[in-house]
DNA sequence: ATTAGTTGTGTCAATGTGACACAAAACTAT
DNA sequence: ATAGTTTTGTGTCACATTGACACAACTAAT
């Protein structure tokens, strides 16, 4: 592997998460030789836009292009990379000693983080120092290498904050969904319940949400509708922002 | 200058804010050799954390300490960076030829905002390849280098979208100020005029300002209440975030 | 004293929020 | 079929917040 090519200094890590029987995960990768797993990360080539770099580690871990993927913080301690993984990975031939000291630098990283659709997600697919990945729960993610558990925490603050202003659920869940559906993925970010009909409510208030006209069935109770995003608005929403009083 | 102890391929800049006589104001070096402006920036060295390294060209361009001052995103476009200017540095003897390898390169630029009390700035420094340094109102920015104007533009977004959660002010403000005073400073960053009495309302609900029980005379009508902070009150909602209701 | 310009306080209608109750629908077990 | 279980869709009500105002009080200049 040849690593000339990229940006020295510069590598990015990628928190991806998506919603799946009604929970929130993450793509981990499990280190080889340790017993850590890390976020998918990679690093920007020297004639490569820098968000163009994300876009190319989330394609190549989950296969998806023009997924919605955003920067929200740089991690940049000085102490935050350590040698000894890199030396024993050496020690296990799994990196060459030139692979080694591209591993060796001081690295700054670019956080992102990437909402997909779980079901478009094939197969996670892990590099060249890992051997496996795959999505986890967010209450159950294992010891992460380096500062990766700063990182995955402030990413889902971000999201968290974004939430405020943003509509969500586009990019996390299938075509149709119901409301229910959409509430859980919200008390997964959020970290709390809320009430249904307050939920309901407020949701139909920003009026980016279509009725399909049909109901999911099969689930032992009163049939819930089934909604789409209306995509025009929702865009509309996503840059614009909603609510905000006179001021903030 | 030796540019070796520096992280290649990483540079910051910073968008340094301060609330003179009414109006926003933001510090920008006039580099030589070509008629355009930058925002003060620079390097991280070897062994230095990220932030560190804005801090410390925060200290060289204003002299201050601890100051408020964050991250707000990266700019890694490919292009944003561009020889002509270095060559013509280069031609002029201001740079010599290895100083100019260095600025060569290619850098992503992490973009920092930092809010500090005009008064307490004795007077910007400029640096070895600009000829002045100085405040500069926000509606009267000259033609800037490279992407720097997008930078600016991204940084007062951020700062507009900061105020909804955010107490500002503690660092913008002298020690003692009044409503008005502090209105017209949402009202410069916000861009739009607000009223005088929800705005004073919504001010003292959030019960961190203290009044002074002095006033502020001369101005030739009714002498407006000078407050405070109460600082305690102020770093509590800094972190912790005001308002939100029960999701978003 | 009068005037001009602003500030502090208060009101009111409209809207949004948080906390609830109840009926309707879909499946299951009998 | 019928009753029971579960969860969904709808609606109400008190309370807080917001946006749009009017008015009196105060300071300096004339």
């Amino acid at each position: 592997m040849d690593f000339s090519i990229y940006l020295p200094s510069v590598s990015l890590d990628c928190v991806i998460f998506s919603f799946h029987q009604q929970s929130l995960k993450v793509i981990l990768l499990k280190m080889r030789g340790i017993d850590r797993w890390a976020l998918p990360g990679g690093f920007i080539a020297q004639d490569q836009d820098l968000n163009a770099g994300a876009s190319e580690v989330l394609k190549l871990r989950t296969g998806l292009e023009n997924i919605f993927l955003r920067q929200f913080h740089v991690f940049g301690a000085q102490d935050r990379t350590g040698p000894e993984h890199v030396r024993l990975l050496v020690k296990q031939k799994i990196l060459t000693q030139k692979e080694a000291t591209w591993f060796l630098q001081r690295f700054i990283s670019i956080g992102y983080y990437a909402l997909v659709n779980y079901e478009e997600v094939l197969e996670p697919r892990p590099d060249e120092i890992s051997e496996a990945c795959s999505w986890v729960e967010l209450d159950a993610v294992p010891q992460l290498v380096l500062d990766h558990e700063q990182i995955l925490a402030k990413a889902l603050e971000h999201l968290r904050k974004d939430l405020h202003y943003q509509p969500i659920g586009l990019n996390l869940l299938p075509e149709e969904f119901t409301l229910p559906e959409l509430q859980t993925l919200y008390e997964k970010i959020i970290g709390k319940k809320l009430d249904r009909r307050n939920f309901r409510r407020k949701m139909l208030s920003h009026k980016i949400l279509i009725d399909t006209q049909k109901r999911r069935t099969g689930l032992g109770h009163k049939a819930p509708i089934l909604y789409k995003f209306d995509k025009t608005k929702y865009l509309e929403a996503l840059d614009r922002g909603f609510q905000s009083s006179e001021f903030y």
